[in-house]
DNA sequence: GGGCTATATCGTTAAATTACGATATATGCA
DNA sequence: TGCATATATCGTAATTTAACGATATAGCCC
């Protein structure tokens, strides 16, 4: 109970759900999320902290980056499921739609290094 | 993305996934719901109105009765997918366990009319 | 119609959640 | 070692949510 509940907590805010479907798109480090959605950085790094706590993405450090992406490998049994649903809804949202646009430029030596 | 956020948020709360298990089991009533939980009438009536608005239970009434059951033919396409997941999720959880017995042997007609 | 009962709604309070700025941590580089 | 940068954590204010008791609504029965 408490592993799904994770998951859908997770995926019951917005924000989180634009996160998710960007990263179906790539692999991306907290600053460039935080230049898609234009939200605050510390904000940004929370939301990835719940969607990694619910086994829904996963990160990695390279350098002083972090990259998080889709967790195919979650060690949470019910992340899967909601995840393979998720593969093939939103793509039509406006808001996921916009966020994909800015995925395709956004990038992170332009962005983070200013 | 509105309706999808229905559903995550209707199923990010465990007193309404409980609600949810042990209305796969069979129709009921709230007051029979509010046996099982133990929780306050309004309380039961403001989950089951929340589920419903997601599209994942349909009410419908007989007398004085209201019967919640599942929604087969949900108005939210988000709805079906998820609902398929729980089918086959959560049978094992003990408290999903412990109200199935008690739904097996709540009566309305013992329960509500006192 | 009047009383009874199951459910829905309202008002309130306590707890949880989100967002932010400020600060701490950690990595790369001179 | 010291500085710069990307990310995480902390503290706090604002919003949302869940629970309750009290009340309103609606259907049955006399």
């Amino acid at each position: 109970m408490r592993a799904f509940l994770k998951v859908t907590k997770a995926l019951s805010d917005k924000t989180r759900v634009r996160i998710f479907k960007m990263l179906q798109q790539r692999k991306m480090c907290v600053c460039e999320v935080q230049a898609v959605l234009g939200t605050a950085q510390s904000t940004v790094s929370k939301h990835l902290t719940i969607l990694e706590d619910a086994g829904l993405v996963s990160r990695t450090k390279d350098g002083l980056w972090v990259n998080y992406e889709i967790d195919r490998n979650s060690h949470n049994p019910h992340a899967g499921p909601i995840m393979e649903i998720l593969n093939s809804i939103l793509d039509d949202d406006p808001d996921v739609k916009a966020d994909m646009q800015k995925v395709r430029t956004v990038n992170r030596f332009e962005i983070c290094t200013k």
